[in-house]
DNA sequence: TTTTTCTTTTGATGTGGATCAACGACGCGC
DNA sequence: GCGCGTCGTTGATCCACATCAAAAGAAAAA
């Protein structure tokens, strides 16, 4: 479990890296179609566009902070971030990865419920949360696009509690792997060496274990020939059926 | 970890115990106000009603299964339900408990992503999925709703995901009285000899812990004074800040 | 009431993963 | 290139919770 680092928070880079307005619509957001953009027509998008500035963020910075006032909504572009909650007394979990063309900000109360940090480099697209608030007035397709999102969320969500809540490690990583390789897929990015981006530690605290754990599973599972460690945090998943077997049907 | 038990599941109680064709609006609907209805004129709630049909399960029985069509949303009038997903090998997880005014059945796909099972004797009001959907286009207000809706339960998935990652036994137990107390004070029932409806089996799968864990757990914060066990299901809290604290902030 | 059955509690023992500790390996700035 | 800080791996030991076992309550059936 790890325990709030306050030497390595004070050491942290700036909140927001970069920030740049932009007139142009954002590019990402309409080449993939993805996202809350996707069921809009070119009037529609050019609205929604308005609204929209360009975030960069580097690896490590924070995006917000839990209990935060939810002021934006965010689509991510590219690069990978983290969602987590915090105990008080610094255990974390961490409760979801993002990837890009994910949607992350989604909030009823006025203050984020969980922290966001960029694992990679990211870009992403800020929308003013009231702004975007008074155009689903007017265009029920985002609200609907936002509760298909939702509804996503939360199944993913049950998985994972499922996961925490009654596997055991070795079953931990297998479907951790898993996941990362069907994500990549959607993504249209290559799903066998899996790009392990984030480290062990936070692996550990999105799977409720500890480093080494993490570490001597993947050691265990390596040495029984079902992955590969590669270099650059790459992993063959060797024997892929082995693999899912052992995650649990999922 | 509870393996699923065979013998007892070809004695449970037949899927829907009785149901009735009701022409006028779902009383408990109506009258609480909450849940899809709550931002309807009586025009809409007309319209939503005519589409309703009144459900009552016997405790033990189950509403639907995971992975069968999702056909149906529900409204939880009154008792307690839970909502769980297992592993190939039985292994159980309750992702839920559900109570009186409870919105069930959200659904991207066409099938459940989890079993639902009455807890204690249940009265629900049932919409057909699609008929719920054409509505839906016309009246905005309930996707707002049903976004809203999903988005607590989103936080709420967060913070169980903490609670089953990173919490201790006994940090579970006091989160959970603690989300008992506060559930029933938001339905207006008493809060403080916290009824506890479900069996230990039950709360062990919703925390990640053995039924035997969850009974030492119960009886050492009994003898430190903080709860008392009273008969007949209920629990009083006895030094509620001091369970608080324990819980974690949450 | 007594009997049966299921649920909860309590006890004894085992173990998966945490903790504590040290070392190796990679990436970065100089 | 070299030194240095961070991250990942491996080893030894510990402990919270699981597992196995049985008794004590509670509820349902006879």
């Amino acid at each position: 479990m790890t325990v709030f680092d306050f030497d390595r928070a004070s050491k942290l880079a700036p909140a927001v890296a970069r920030e740049r307005k932009d007139d142009s619509p954002c590019a990402a957001c309409s080449v993939r179609g993805m996202t809350i953009c996707a069921p809009l027509d070119s009037n529609e998008l050019a609205q929604v566009s308005a609204l929209m500035t360009s975030v960069e963020l580097q690896a490590g910075a924070p995006l917000f902070d839990e209990g935060e006032e939810a002021g934006n909504v965010y689509n991510l572009t590219s690069g990978t971030l983290k969602v987590y909650k915090l105990l008080p007394d610094g255990r974390r979990q961490v409760t979801g990865f993002l990837f890009g063309g994910d949607f992350l900000g989604l909030a009823t109360q006025d203050t984020y419920a969980f922290s966001a940090e960029a694992v990679t480099p990211c870009l992403l697209c800020r929308f003013p949360r009231h702004k975007l608030e008074d155009l689903m007035q007017r265009m029920p397709k985002i609200e609907q696009r936002l509760l298909s999102i939702a509804s996503n969320e939360l199944v993913a969500a049950q998985e994972q509690m499922l996961l925490l809540g009654r596997k055991t490690a070795r079953e931990k990583i297998a479907s951790f792997l898993m996941m990362l390789a069907k994500r990549a897929k959607q993504r249209g990015q290559p799903e066998d060496p899996v790009l392990v981006s984030m480290s062990r530690t936070d692996i550990g605290d999105y799977l409720g274990l500890t480093t080494e754990t993490v570490s001597r599973t993947f050691t265990q599972l390596k040495q029984e020939g079902i992955i590969n460690l590669l270099p650059n945090h790459q992993v063959k998943l060797a024997q892929r059926e082995a693999l899912e077997e052992i995650a649990g049907g999922y």
